[in-house]
DNA sequence: TATTTTGTTAACCAAATGGTTAAATAAGAA
DNA sequence: TTCTTATTTAACCATTTGGTTAACAAAATA
């Protein structure tokens, strides 16, 4: 790929995922990249084509990684277990990526419709067994869903909050972060083995 | 107070709650309260201070509910079931809170710095009373802060991916959201009694 | 080398946006 | 009523912002 290119996607990511869409500007992005303002609409046309890269190369090359972990072969508590700590390990390397899919999706609902999701299935059939088999408490599928992608996305989400709140800094946050994969294993066994 | 006022502050409350700072436009309040995009300057001078005013009022109206909770004469757990289910309750009437106040301080952290947030000692003390007594499992405070409030506001934070994920429509997102103040409690339970 | 294609720049443009102003109107006080 | 103050409006302004253009440079191709 073109190195100029590259430069500006690279530029892109930075600025979008940290101010959002409305936050960020075309020229701030060049600046990044220092390059001019024009070669952004030279490469990519328009601020909206440029965000709808960013935001489908951050959204799919992420998603692919969990369903790699459910494709194992162990029990659902266990799946869990290792897709939560793999999570967590990959939002401290994406800390703004939890806040930047949510407002982009939020933004505009219609823009990841179309995006592969096939998980959720498969994840539920495992699920499901291992009811059957009795070693799984017996929850709603989808307060589950929610619970556990909490458990890992939440804190990165109130980042600034919950450095806020406990006074905490930048690098005390993400010595958190790395407790929590044991913690989230943890509560996980908890609420879900029997 | 003065109608107009009232129904700018109106007006603003739903485009920045729905839109965050840079999503809305000043012309945007004004049509939506159905007034001149001058008394908008009039009444609050900038977009700087009309949002700063209707963050403060969202902010703090909403935190001091919680304080009562915890001042109450009973154990940690039980605490935070009750804290867990009027909170939850507060986020149905206020789903655009979260993303709203996470996404504000995120922006500027500055700004919340000087609002009061005592809740946390009075929690932390109330806590090691109870492992004391051997009545609560000893975990980290600020794992258990994360993952409480994780619980809660996660499900609204999340809202659109979840609806995407789940293909729910809005009133089942909400009726799974009532479900969820009693699986609130179970999963609190299950997490801290011992 | 001559020519065409690709990449890059500075200057420019139109629309949007936050904000101002001066005049008009409504409301209160004298 | 008259004078003063508060409220409202339309037109206007400066800046910002996404986007374009035309000229220019650098490769690539012939």
């Amino acid at each position: 790929m073109n190195p100029t290119e590259e430069k500006i996607l690279l530029a892109a990511e930075q600025i979008f995922l940290k101010h959002g869409y409305d936050g960020s500007r075309m020229q701030a992005i060049a600046d990044l990249a220092e390059i001019n303002k024009a070669m952004l609409h030279y490469y990519f046309r328009s601020k909206d084509l440029l965000f709808e890269r960013i935001f489908k190369e951050k959204f799919s090359r992420f998603f692919p990684e969990i369903e790699e972990t459910f494709q194992l072969e162990m029990n659902f508590v266990d799946k869990l277990c290792i897709f939560a700590e793999k999570y967590i390990d990959f939002l401290i390397q994406n800390p703004y990526l939890p806040l930047f899919v949510l407002n982009s999706i939020n933004k505009n609902p219609d823009f990841s419709k179309n995006l592969p999701l096939k998980m959720p299935q498969l994840l539920l059939q495992n699920y499901l067994e291992d009811i059957d088999k009795g070693i799984c408490k017996m929850h709603n599928p989808a307060q589950i869903l929610v619970t556990v992608l909490g458990i890992c996305a939440f804190p990165f989400l109130a980042k600034p909050m919950m450095t806020l709140l406990l006074g905490a800094s930048d690098d005390e946050f993400f010595e958190l972060m790395h407790q929590r994969k044991e913690e989230s294993k943890i509560q996980i066994r908890i609420l879900f083995e029997v």
